[in-house]
DNA sequence: TGAATATCTGAACAGACCCGCAGACGAAGG
DNA sequence: CCTTCGTCTGCGGGTCTGTTCAGATATTCA
């Protein structure tokens, strides 16, 4: 069972048990971070819409996933960065164009969570 | 099969069928956008750790999942409106306190997904 | 090499977000 | 009634985000 950080003694509590058994169930902070991290990546609608494309087709190029969702050029590579930085999507290049795939499958889990469910 | 909105005719495609697909698997418009707020709730590590709480122990109030999270009672409160305004939580007065809960299931498995698989 | 094409990048702006503060509200108990 | 306590809310400011624009980079082909 876990104690209650002692900076946090002076705050009013209702009930001690119930308060030390959440914090027991507190992911590393870590963890937690870079879970929102995630999420925060999946929380615009233009790149939810990217890697939708992307799961449908992967290997689509940069000018296609704009065509495919109305967004200029320029804020798809913005969107493909965001999500290459966390290993999301991979990109291979093949000659001038850059194909994009997801390369995460817990990502795609979570798609299908969200668009094939209600949510 | 889909078709190219007009308005997306005059940029540069390389592979329309492959766009054509890629429209095709789009969801509505509205699903994209709800499921985009609904990642944005889970974006951020203080609401994740509030979620957390809920999932261990259901019934927690507003100063228990202060003291639980290290969170200002405000925070807290500000943060709980926004899970509360999606459905994502629920409240119910007990008294002077207002006890929450995770109304939703999926919300759920997200956590689940979340934190005990690596992601 | 030089032009054309696909992609990337940095700067800058508007808008959204999160939290602290101060005070309001609602419920229980003296 | 008045106080106390738990919770809520509007506002203000600091920060983060998404997009556009202009231009840089990389690759192919004539």
């Amino acid at each position: 069972m876990h104690r209650i950080p002692a900076d946090r003694l002076d705050s009013r509590i209702i009930a001690p048990e119930e308060v030390c058994e959440a914090i027991g169930a507190l992911a590393e902070d870590s963890q937690v971070r870079r879970a929102a991290e995630i999420f925060g990546l999946l929380a615009d609608p233009n790149r939810l819409r990217l890697l939708l494309c992307l799961r449908a087709v992967p290997g689509m190029c940069v000018s296609d996933l704009a065509a495919a969702t109305g967004m200029a050029d320029s804020a798809v590579s913005h969107a493909l960065r965001l999500l290459r930085a966390q290993s999301v999507v991979r990109a291979d290049r093949e000659g001038r164009l850059v194909k994009y795939a997801i390369s995460d499958k817990t990502i795609e889990d979570l798609l299908s969570r969200t668009v094939d469910h209600p949510l």
